[in-house]
DNA sequence: GCCAACGTTGGC
DNA sequence: GCCAACGTTGGC
C-alpha cells in the first residue's frame, strides 16, 4: 500500500537568526536534530505523535515579514535531547537526566524552499491556511500540527508537487 | 494549591 | 521597542 494516510503535517517555527531554513539546507544531509524545545506541549509533540515520513512546513518567526519559506521531513522520531545533559549548553536543564530525559527532539531533513516566503498576508487570505495554529494571537508552540489540506495548499499556492509522494 | 511576579515569545 | 499572551516560579 503506498497510499499515504497516516502521514501528517506539522509546522515548525524557527528564528532565522538562530536557524534558518539554509542552515539546514546546509547541514549534512539536509539533516538536522531539532533540539532545544523547552516547552511540555511541544515536548509531547515531538515524543509521541511526530513520525519518519510526516511532512514538515517551516516557518520563520520574529521577523519583519514571518512567512512559512520551506519543506522538510521528519527523518527520526523522538529521542532524548542530549542538550539538556550537557552543562555548556544554553538548553541545559539540571534536571534531565538519561534515566529521565525530560526533553525530546527529532531529526528533519530539508526537501525543498519555497519559489516565495508564504507570509502571514497571504496566509490570513486563504480560506484554507487562515485556520492554521500559526495565526492565532499568542501562540507559542513551536511544533503545531496541521491538517493535509493545509499542507496541500501551500503546495499548491507554490505550484509544487508533493515531494513525499 | 493559590496567585502575583517574572521571563519569554513573537507579531506589529 | 512595545506589549499582549502565555508558561513557570516561588512565597505564603
Amino acid at each position: 500500500m503506498n497510499h499515504n494516510s497516516n502521514r501528517r503535517y506539522w509546522l515548525m517555527k524557527s528564528e532565522p537568526g538562530t536557524f534558518s531554513l539554509e542552515d539546514l539546507g546546509n547541514s549534512e544531509n539536509g539533516v538536522t536534530a531539532w533540539d532545544g524545545v523547552r516547552s511540555y506541549q511541544a515536548r509531547n509533540l515531538l515524543r509521541d505523535e511526530l513520525k519518519v515520513g510526516d511532512g514538515v512546513l517551516f516557518y520563520h518567526s520574529n521577523i519583519v515579514h514571518p512567512a512559512i519559506v520551506g519543506l522538510a521531513r521528519v527523518t527520526r522520531e523522538g529521542y532524548p535531547d542530549e542538550t539538556a545533559m550537557d552543562p555548556d549548553s544554553d538548553h541545559y536543564d539540571p534536571r534531565a537526566s538519561r534515566e529521565k530525559p525530560i526533553w525530546y527532539m527529532v531529526d528533519i531533513q530539508y526537501l525543498a524552499k519555497l519559489p516565495a516566503p508564504l507570509t502571514r498576508d497571504r496566509l490570513s487570505s486563504h480560506p484554507v491556511l487562515s485556520a492554521m495554529d500559526v495565526l492565532k494571537k499568542g501562540n507559542r508552540l513551536s511544533v503545531q500540527p496541521v491538517t493535509r489540506e493545509q499542507w496541500q495548499a501551500v503546495l499548491d499556492l507554490c505550484r509544487m508537487t508533493d515531494p513525499l509522494v
